[in-house]
DNA sequence: GGCGCAATCGACGCTTTGCCGGATGCCCCA
DNA sequence: TGGGGCATCCGGCAAAGCGTCGATTGCGCC
């Protein structure tokens, strides 16, 4: 499979929110018989366009304080942070950006105390001129993949 | 349910990665009956910590542009903006941060023209003190929940 | 026209699921 | 101490799920 026809991405925006849908009902929503339909979830998951399928989880980060921390290199390409920032299990997302800014990382931390350590170990590291740290107060939009 | 036990995190932990894993599969992982394995899946998503199943599309966000917007406001309870920012679709997510900060806008757009009308729209906003934009140049690290 | 490829359909059989009754372990209170 | 009450576990059954098959259809190209 190469090109993605309309029923190809009809199914793609329904798996990306319920992805554990009847395979019976995902046909009779894009107009197609069972088997058609399984095929093309076959093909799209062996040719990698379905990458997975992925459980949302709600409550388990509760008790958990995400964080933003927006660096700013010395010299944009500067690999070793790169490399450190993927030991820590806590750093969940980083972004090189452009702008004034480099990196946007994410983290998720169990206490304020382990986010001023994370904070104090990435400030540190010989590569950051600056580090801005932004506590997430609270999600106020937050969308799935459509 | 208000705890969540050992098994019930191999649960969510094996869920979030494959969430199309057959009951039976996943029974043996976590070392339980496939009927209690059911119980307690079914339990979890109705008790809000399985918040749904979603499939992980490679392909599909090709030629998607990712920025980050970050906003400061001029009074912090500002809440028409978030009634704004509800109202276009390539906005993923926002949060309300502490710091220097009030919130970080995670946009996903076709273009960079689109990019700068939704900045331009956000920032001509009457709330809105200060917007910088930083625009994804590439995903350093990105993990699932774990 | 006729051949071949790709996609669709309906049907068959196996697997997985939802639901049930009964068994087991734990806690609390008389 | 002992006996309910509750939560959790297990195994079995019927129903619904799924992958796979051969036959059919539509379309492009020789």
């Amino acid at each position: 499979m190469r090109e993605l026809d309309a029923k190809d991405r009809d199914i793609l925006g329904i798996l990306s929110k319920e992805a554990r849908i009847p395979l019976k009902t995902l046909a009779g929503r894009i107009g197609l018989s069972r088997s058609a339909t399984s095929e093309r979830v076959a093909s799209l998951e062996n040719s990698g366009v379905i990458r997975g399928y992925r459980a949302d989880i709600g409550q388990m980060d509760k008790g958990l304080i995400c964080a933003f921390l927006l660096v700013t290199l010395i010299r944009t390409p500067s690999i070793g942070i790169l490399d450190q920032l993927a030991r820590y299990p806590e750093v969940r997302r980083v972004s090189s950006v452009s702008g004034q800014l480099d990196l946007i990382v994410e983290i998720e931390v169990p206490s304020i105390d382990r986010l001023n350590t994370l904070r104090d170990l990435i400030a540190s590291h010989g590569g950051v001129e600056d580090l801005t740290t932004a506590i997430v107060l609270r999600r106020d939009i937050e969308r799935a993949v459509d």
